[in-house]
DNA sequence: ACACAATTTTCAGTTTGATTTCAGCTTCTA
DNA sequence: TAGAAGCTGAAATCAAACTGAAAATTGTGT
């Protein structure tokens, strides 16, 4: 699940950044809103956390620009306290979500997995699948035996993006880009090495591989 | 599972109870201040969503009423988006977490549900986990094997943390986030050292190890 | 104010294991 | 049937976590 935080506060970022990493995202970050509306448009991003407070473009001209652009990547926006007007701008620009400063990081967590969780009308903090639960606090999958398996960083996230995008053909550089954040480009075989350690965990035909294409999560069978 | 519902906004009222109902909550709606104090204190609720702005008794003099009644029912508060005040203020007056409207059903329940569990702890001041006692007037811990340790602040606000968020990923930069008040975040490894005294206090496989994703407090094993 | 005790933080050397690479193998398809 | 794409087991890597001890800070009693 890759992540644009467009934030200015390096303090902020820098412990929003680890948060967001632990808890399965790949992040990038972009301080000042030229950048993040250069990112916004041209990496693919499963959500965006935007402050409407950047430096040399405001946050609501850069939503407004991704809008136009027809760009429905979802976005959660920060605002400063008491600025009500800037959230009514906000939610006039195109924001799915906002959140006013300051605030705890499990909340803007919960609102991120719940905006998520949104498009596969899922809520809460599990992915379920037919004889499959991956619990996205403990990072941990349960299979239809009953077994719970730790998860590392990537078997979590590589797993995760499957099960939120069941039953679609995902390139192996798709998986990439949404794995991975913009400091590691790879050209090597880690998808595949991580789908074999998936399919040891969840079942060898639950992955099923479309040579040429990439890989189905299959959740019917 | 019975919840009481203190919130005056009709068509919010109309949406809310539908979606506890279906949930599974009994629910019961006080529209005024007065009622609510009455019905928290005369019934027995296992959980209260309490917005502060209801009209002839405010939710903060509510809540103050009920715990100077000793109550301890679990109270989740709504709050205006931008009253941050109010947030400090409900939890000065005892409420055990907050939601800032407007909200997605999904999080209050999810927020409602962590609460019941947080909840089947005993009230009185201690958190127990099995083999494990936390007295939190003492700041001391009980060991299965009957010994009682001292525990420093630190130790003390670390484990108390742990065992409110037991089974979940915690990530170094959140523990830290919590421990300390609200200070710049600091590259050092303290969250390591303390995992490591409390580790020789209350067993080194109780606090697993996730590497790049945070620590776990398990209680089942 | 002082010495002394307890607690917190820093530091540096060591260990660990998640990630990545690699090389040989198998399977598919043009 | 040859070349490409994917599979596989094992090994190399390197940042993350562990560890013991010492330094710095805070607290306490005299």
């Amino acid at each position: 699940m890759r992540l644009l935080l467009a934030e200015d506060d390096r303090d902020l970022v820098d412990t929003l950044k680890k948060d967001l990493q632990s808890a399965g995202y790949a992040v990038d970050v972009a301080d000042n809103g030229v950048d993040a509306e250069y990112l916004g448009n041209e990496m693919i991003y499963d959500v965006a956390v935007l402050d409407l407070g950047l430096p040399q473009r405001s946050g609501i001209e850069v939503l407004k620009n991704w809008r136009s652009n027809a760009n429905h990547l979802p976005v959660i926006v920060l605002t400063a306290r008491n600025a009500w007007h800037e959230r009514v701008d906000g939610f006039k620009a195109g924001a799915d979500d906002y959140l006013g400063k300051p605030f705890h990081v499990e909340e803007l967590l919960a609102r991120i997995t719940a905006l998520m969780h949104r498009s596969i009308q899922q809520p809460g903090g599990t992915l379920n699948a037919i004889g499959l639960s991956l619990d996205e606090e403990q990072q941990t999958v349960t299979t239809a035996d009953g077994q719970q398996h730790k998860l590392t960083g990537i078997e979590f996230r590589l797993l995760r993006y499957f099960l939120l995008h069941a039953e679609k053909v995902l390139s192996k550089s798709r998986l990439t880009e949404h794995i991975y954040d913009f400091d590691s480009e790879k050209d090597s075989n880690v998808i595949e090495v991580y789908v074999r350690r998936l399919r040891h965990i969840v079942g060898n035909d639950r992955i099923e591989t479309r040579r040429g294409q990439g890989y189905v999560f299959r959740n019917n069978n």
